[in-house]
RNA sequence: GCUGGAGUGGCUCAGUCGGUAGAGCAGCUGAUUCGUAAUCAGCAGGUCGUCGGUUCAAGUCCGAUCUCCAGCUCCA
């Protein structure tokens, strides 16, 4: 594709970076759409987004709509018709200033008053935009787009600005990269775990708790087989579990500090005239009991591991399904350790997260958050810490982005994205050094010389939310759970009621051997009964019993994943989900 | 919390200009006794999210509120 860069030479790019350059002139073609259509708009940013592009515009006393839309989306096309040229040239910044100001309003870009000496824009039209550019040559090769949403963003990303309307939408080289791209999302849209979550019973969200999500029994099955192979792990591994209450002293928050962070998203209640709060968080907990006793140099690290219940009070337009909740349950740990011992615990702890997602199959992307504002602590502490989990990246060859300023407010973490079925990304996992709170807390133990030392902790979790580990689960296998992860494992059918008082028998079997079974003995044809069994409850094993199996003393297996594979005793079958669904590091 | 959109049987959706709610699937009943992606027939199910207003009359118009959706901000 030909492009023209900012010295106005033409060249040429391919791939990726030639996608990156139409989607940015795309950008342009909407804010000339949108000031056409709103002469008194202002264009406040506009840019490239992972799978398309975007403007960011204030109508001023009009309303954009999501009707506006198609309208919009005529109007570039008919930019894209008149064929263009898009053309750079350099003013001075006062002049571009001015011409900007005049030309599309009041949020001039950032980088302008920085600026000094001239600078670049480039001009399509009417239309210029402060750009370094390269543009495609000209509109016309802007064939493939589709405007995607309408939606809000604050100026300059900051919550004390004017909300402006957010118009995005995707671009490709090739209309069949688009449709291609569209069709994609669609499909992806099908994964959706509140739509599976439905269609297989797993959960439920009411107007009654707007936030807290119920569980439904296949839910629940899910969740603690999910729990059997984490305990199963962490037992592996070293720690030891605790449970700790949910309800504490608001002294407790007061002393950790998160009172004085996160007060507003604390649920509060009042005991005995006093003021408590519901935990968002199990680190306090998991401190007394550390406290609760003395310890020794010989006893660390030790290893609290905790599937602690917390509570806060998250923004209801935050609420997403299970991705976002009020409610959810950490596969919380804190580890109390000895100076020497951060390089080992902080690489196992690692390990341990990666191991978790290798046995689901789950690529992540990692991200080194810094010292945030309003930190407490020493720098020395924070400079320290962050070494520590840089140098444990670094010591298994990790990739990571730094994530300036995000750490938590008592030290500096790790966190581990996973990406959803539209590829929004979620945190997950995450370790966290913490100089600070055995500091608040008063934390010790004695060392070989008999001498008080203050203990190092380590907070983490693996899955970081239980309940947005499976959303993110049923999504990454579109609700075809593993068997050994499936609510339901097997389900006899029965071709005719004639086969019901055997297919009683092999259920009755299947369950006492401990596989999750259930059984559809309805005088329905068996298509209709395999239809829903394997597309809408996604049910591994399928049994199908009818006459010929009650003869032969068998069952019929139709496979979810590989269709139908033949027919076995129960005992045999019995055999093949103990070993082919056996939960990982859970022994026999 | 903010911007925009949407709430009609369990689910997916229709409902025109304001004239008193309709379908498919699921459910129930009956018939059928069937071999790997939907058997046929009948029945039942809705104070149209909630509250208020306009009107002779509101699912439809107006206001408030709740919930959901897309995104922004936030996420210990």
């Amino acid at each position: 594709m030909k492009v023209i860069h900012s010295d106005g030479s033409i060249g040429c790019c391919e791939g990726e970076e030639q996608l990156q350059v139409l989607r940015h002139s795309a950008a342009h073609l909407l804010a000339q759409a949108i000031l056409r259509l709103w002469p008194d708009a202002s264009i406040a940013g506009s840019g490239v987004s992972t799978d398309g592009f975007y403007c960011d515009a204030d109508p001023g006393s009009a309303v954009i709509r999501e009707s506006d839309l198609v309208r919009i989306e005529e109007e570039i096309r008919s930019i894209a018709g008149e064929n263009l040229p898009f053309r750079p040239f350099a003013l001075p910044v006062q002049e571009a200033w001015s011409l900007l100001a005049q030309h599309s309003g009041t949020y001039l870009p950032p980088e302008l008053s920085s600026a000094n000496g001239t600078v670049t824009l480039f001009r399509q039209g009417e239309h210029i935009e402060l750009c370094s550019g390269p543009h495609i040559a000209c509109t016309k090769a802007l064939k493939a787009f589709r405007l995607t949403g309408l939606s809000g963003a604050y100026w300059q990303n900051d919550s004390s600005n004017k909300m402006l309307a957010r118009i995005s939408g995707t671009a490709f080289v090739s209309v069949a990269e688009l449709d291609a791209f569209l069709e994609a999302r669609k499909a992806a849209a099908l994964r959706d775990h509140r739509r599976i979550g439905r269609e297989m019973g797993l959960f439920q969200l009411f107007d009654e708790g707007t936030g807290f999500p119920f569980l439904l029994p296949n839910g629940v099955t899910l969740r603690n087989t999910l729990l059997d192979y984490w305990r199963a792990l962490h037992r592996q591994n070293g720690y030891r579990e605790i449970s700790t209450p949910i309800v504490l002293h608001k002294s407790l928050w007061q002393t950790s500090g998160h009172w004085e962070h996160y007060r507003e998203t604390m649920y509060t209640t009042l005991i005995d005239g006093e003021d408590h709060c519901i935990k968002p968080m199990s680190c306090p907990g998991g401190i007394l009991i550390y406290r609760s006793r003395p310890h020794s140099y010989r006893e660390l690290p030790i290893r609290l591991a905790e599937l602690g219940l917390v509570h806060r009070n998250e923004l209801r337009g935050t609420l997403h399904g299970l991705f976002r909740v009020r409610c959810f349950t950490q596969d919380d740990a804190h580890i109390f350790m000895r100076r020497d011992q951060i390089a080992d615990e902080l690489a196992a702890v690692i390990r341990l997260i990666h191991q978790v997602y290798a046995d689901f199959g789950f690529p992540c992307r990692l991200e080194l958050s810094t010292r945030p504002e309003n930190s407490m602590g020493s720098d020395e502490d924070w400079q320290l810490a962050t070494d520590g989990l840089r140098s444990a990246l670094d010591a298994q060859g990790l990739a990571y982005e730094i994530n300036e300023g995000d750490g938590a407010f008592y030290g500096p973490k790790i966190d581990f994205h996973l990406q959803d079925s539209l590829g929004r990304s979620w945190q997950c996992g995450t370790v966290q050094l913490d100089f600070q709170l055995p500091q608040n807390f008063g934390l010790s133990y004695v060392d070989e010389q008999g001498l008080p030392q203050q203990p190092i902790m380590l907070h983490r979790v693996c899955f970081g939310s239980v309940e947005r580990f499976i959303g993110i689960l049923t999504e990454h296998y579109a609700g075809r759970f593993p068997l050994w992860l499936a609510p339901v494992q097997a389900k006899v059918l029965t071709v005719s009621e004639k086969s019901a008082g055997y297919a009683r028998l092999v259920y009755e079997t299947l369950c006492r051997a401990g596989i999750r079974c259930e059984i559809d003995t309805r005088n329905e044809k068996i298509g209709y009964m395999i239809r829903e069994s394997q597309f809408a409850e996604r049910i591994p094993c399928m049994l199908i019993v009818g006459e010929k199996e009650m003869q032969n003393g068998t069952v019929s297996l139709r496979s979810r994943d590989d269709g139908s594979i033949g027919e076995m005793t129960p005992e045999e079958l019995i055999r093949y989900i103990r070993s082919a669904g056996a939960i990982p590091h859970m022994q026999a």
